[in-house]
DNA sequence: CGAGCGTTTGAACAGCGTCAAAACAAGTGG
DNA sequence: CCACTTGTTTTGACGCTGTTCAAACGCTCG
């Protein structure tokens, strides 16, 4: 796949920003490869065997579940530096799709347990992104179980925000997926957005950009 | 602590058919300690040092936050064999109480990191507790997002009776329990129970036990 | 027996989902 | 540049599910 090989030699510096699998990989002598995915392209399916980790170079993907009653579940979005695609079994338990246009670096599972094997360092990240996972899941769970719609949206957001490090946030999803995200409809996701505008909670510039304002203190 | 001491004496059998930490640990000169809790006692609290692993010989446990507005959320209920407050930073972040009297093994938290440093085997199976964690937080997810409250509690129900391989259940928790870990409340975890009864899902022989009627097919 | 707790049941209410339609944005072709 | 198409977002009206508040019931233990 020369596209893929090309990604590898003309992205060098997306590589070096990256964090989480890029930095396990980049102690490893084969450092993968990086596939571009048209948005809402499919990255792996579920029951698929789970022949590689995926790490998020750029853009956004989404592990996803189709319910028996056609309803669809985004179980997580990841971003940047995210790593993906990490089983135990032998297949994966999630669909992966690209949300836009997006760069999905590749490394080889036997390649990443076998150093995980040999280098406990390795092994030692690794263990620390599960359970960075484990606890986003947490605090997931809770927001899904205790929370009405309105404190969803503004969690979803807030958390939106701190992983950028910035008020602004370029929202790379669509309604609809934030909804499957965040156990709602799209239209309470619209009606919850609205509503914290109103009440000066969030700034709404465009559709698709959003503006947390600092927890107000007075 | 002779209590302890003598809990680990007395209780030989419950170590052997415990599994997960308790298999981790049996490969360690130090088995740890056995500790009586009566119901509902807490056994750490949120934010405090995570300096010990638990795991539970019998009865059961809660992982329990309480949120700002009073309401308590239940991240997990541990039954025997479960591992719980394995943290990867430095404070729990849950408390953790004695749903019922249990008896609950301790093991020294630097002890299980070294041998995972060094015996590539126990990491092994550390990394595999808490993926096993990771993908039964990803199921309970799907279900307080997408699933309405019988299905909730009859879900809730058949994985009890899938984990205790048996179609009769005794439940340990209250039926509060049950809502603050299902996102419900305790009037509707009733309703929910009383109709899976009416349909003819379950059995309810008395208010604790459950039977799960095996899926109906014809 | 009565006290206290957990559970069940009922009635009124509210929040969110459903259905439907309108507004809007972006791209296409004339 | 405009008309048209397509997909996303917003807005409205209504109904249902689950919450809230309240009371009755059934245990267990003193």
């Amino acid at each position: 796949m020369t596209n893929a090989a090309n990604a590898v030699r003309s992205n060098r510096c997306a590589w070096a920003n990256a964090t989480g699998l890029v930095q396990i990989a980049a102690g490893l002598a084969a450092p993968g490869v990086v596939i571009n995915f048209t948005a809402n392209e499919q990255i792996f399916g579920e029951n698929e065997p789970a022949d590689f980790i995926y790490t998020v170079v750029s853009g956004a993907t989404r592990s996803v579940r189709l319910l028996d009653d056609g309803r669809r579940h985004i179980g997580a979005f990841h971003l940047p530096g995210d790593v993906f695609g990490l089983e135990r079994g032998e297949a994966h338990r999630f669909t992966a799709e690209a949300v836009g246009g997006s760069r999905i670096g590749l490394v080889r599972r036997t390649v990443l347990e076998r150093a995980a094997e040999q280098d406990s360092d390795v092994a030692r990240r690794l263990r620390s992104l599960t359970a960075n996972a484990l606890e986003d899941l947490q605090d997931h769970m809770l927001l899904l179980g205790h929370r009405c719609a309105s404190q969803r949206v503004e969690l979803f957001l807030m958390r939106l925000a701190r992983r950028a490090a910035s008020a602004t946030v370029d929202l790379p999803m669509s309604r609809c997926d934030i909804a499957d995200h965040l156990g709602l409809t799209l239209e309470t996701v619209s009606r919850s957005l609205n509503q914290l505008v109103r009440d000066r909670t969030i700034e709404l510039p465009s559709v698709r950009r959003v503006v947390v304002r600092p927890a107000r203190s007075g």
